[in-house]
DNA sequence: TCTGGGGTCCTAGGACCC
DNA sequence: TCTGGGGTCCTAGGACCC
């Protein structure tokens, strides 16, 4: 048996967490460069706008409905995540944390004790005393189904939050109300084609003939069918499986034109994709680089990439800046307007050591372990920051975040404060 | 003028081998 | 002039997730 928890609306709820008088209001949060929406809650939704909405189409309709809009502020969720995550994990013997803001309970022989609906509101009643936060749960036999549960807890307020649902015929009634593109596991593109072979329900996709699914689909597909009747193919993942790919990649607030700029933007990412291939304690020996036009401009469009295979694996930014120069130096196009850059990490190793071919005399730098130690140190301190000189200072590209919020709880300068009557 | 970022898995097809 | 069959590995691209 599977729970699973997600917070209601997490982006939105947590700005609305820290400025309580927006309760009631519309609320909604922007992606990177105040780009488009990502988060809306409830009365945000009811306006009618969409999720991945551009911000200038909310802007003429912020003063008719009193919108609020915020930046996103990754260091507020990613700290309240933690805190759910680790309620959530102290109310089952194993857990599976499957997003910021959502995590997978094993809840097998819980109903020995408590009936799982019971169970259900105490998770949501926990969680709600100790963060403040709301959750929906989902209770079921397969993960798929008690992702449906979940649906189906967001989908009808009567459920208040909760629907657990072990009976074969309840099942067969929750999946005869939830469309076909709700399901998890099927997306935009399944779904479509799903419908128009006339299976529109959850329920006429779980008694559809596995061979008709294994010959049109693939096995994916197979695996939510056989899942949405209740038999097992996904289990709880508890060890967090090692990444097999970094990637780091941004928007730019200004379009990019000049080779210069490009460079630094990239090199910035490659910094901080190494940081982050340090903290995955890996080693890499793939690095590619791309960089695109916006594809809703109507500039002439272009989406270049290109990679390099390195001899010897490496966690040293300077290796990864370098070969990354290097495919810049090699893919770069003048004459577009760049909207976009990134640089991807792969084909790790736990170590440096790789196979050496016989005429190797690629020998890794010296000191480079406690030099990236150094780096790391520092720039996760309070002491200041170090950077490569590739980086350049403050760009005009860089990201624009015009409405974030303070750091309530992970800056002691942006604590809230508190006033005494 | 202005449309996010970071992942995973699967498959088809090409390159290459014998 | 005629040019097989079977296997592996890699990559690009598509689909999905949040």
């Amino acid at each position: 048996m599977f729970a699973l928890c997600d917070c209601n609306s997490f982006y939105a709820s947590c700005e609305i967490l820290f400025a309580p008088h927006l309760r009631g209001r519309p609320v909604g949060v922007l992606s990177n460069n105040d780009g488009c929406i990502i988060a809306r809650n409830q009365e945000l939704k009811k306006i009618g706008i969409k999720m991945g909405m551009p911000y200038f189409q909310i802007k003429p309709l912020i003063k008719q409905h009193g919108i609020v809009l915020f930046s996103s502020n990754y260091a507020l969720y990613a700290d309240l995540s933690a805190r759910v995550h680790t309620i959530l994990d102290s109310m089952a013997l194993n857990s599976e944390v499957y997003s910021i803001d959502e995590s997978w309970l094993d809840v097998t022989g819980i109903d020995v004790i408590t009936p799982f609906e019971e169970y259900g509101h105490q998770i949501r009643d926990k969680v709600k005393k100790h963060t403040g936060l709301t959750v929906g749960v989902g209770i079921s036999k397969t993960k798929t189904l008690a992702k449906s549960c979940q649906w189906a807890s967001k989908a009808y307020p009567a459920t208040r939050g909760v629907v657990a649902l072990t009976d074969d015929a309840r099942i067969r009634k929750l999946l005869s109300f939830q469309p076909v593109e709700e399901i998890w596991g099927v997306g935009r593109r399944i779904g479509k084609r799903l419908n128009l072979m006339g299976i529109k329900t959850a329920l006429e996709l779980a008694d559809t003939d596995i061979r008709f699914i294994r010959k049109n689909f693939h096995v994916v597909l197979e695996r939510t069918v056989r899942e949405l009747r209740g038999e097992k193919c996904i289990s709880l993942e508890e060890n967090v499986p090692t990444k097999q790919q970094i990637i780091c990649s941004r928007s730019f607030s200004q379009r990019v034109t000049d080779e210069q700029a490009m460079r630094q933007a990239v090199c910035q990412y490659a910094t901080r994709a190494a940081e982050k291939l340090r903290l995955e304690k890996q080693f890499c020996r793939h690095i590619s680089v791309f960089m695109r036009t916006s594809p809703f401009a109507n500039d002439p469009q272009a989406s270049l990439s290109g990679s390099q295979q390195l001899i010897t694996a490496t966690q040293d930014t300077r290796d990864i800046i370098a070969a990354a120069q290097s495919v810049v130096d090699r893919i770069w196009q003048p004459g577009f307007r760049y909207a976009k850059a990134g640089i991807m990490l792969n084909d790790f190793s736990p170590t440096r050591v790789a196979q050496l071919s016989l005429f190797d005399d690629h020998a890794p730098r010296p000191g480079s372990e406690a030099l990236m130690k150094v780096v790391d140190k520092i720039n996760q301190g309070s002491l200041g920051k170090v950077w490569f000189a590739g980086q350049g200072i403050e760009q005009s590209w860089q990201m624009k975040r015009e409405m974030l919020s303070p750091a309530y709880t992970t800056r002691w300068d942006a604590l809230p404060r508190a006033k005494i009557m």
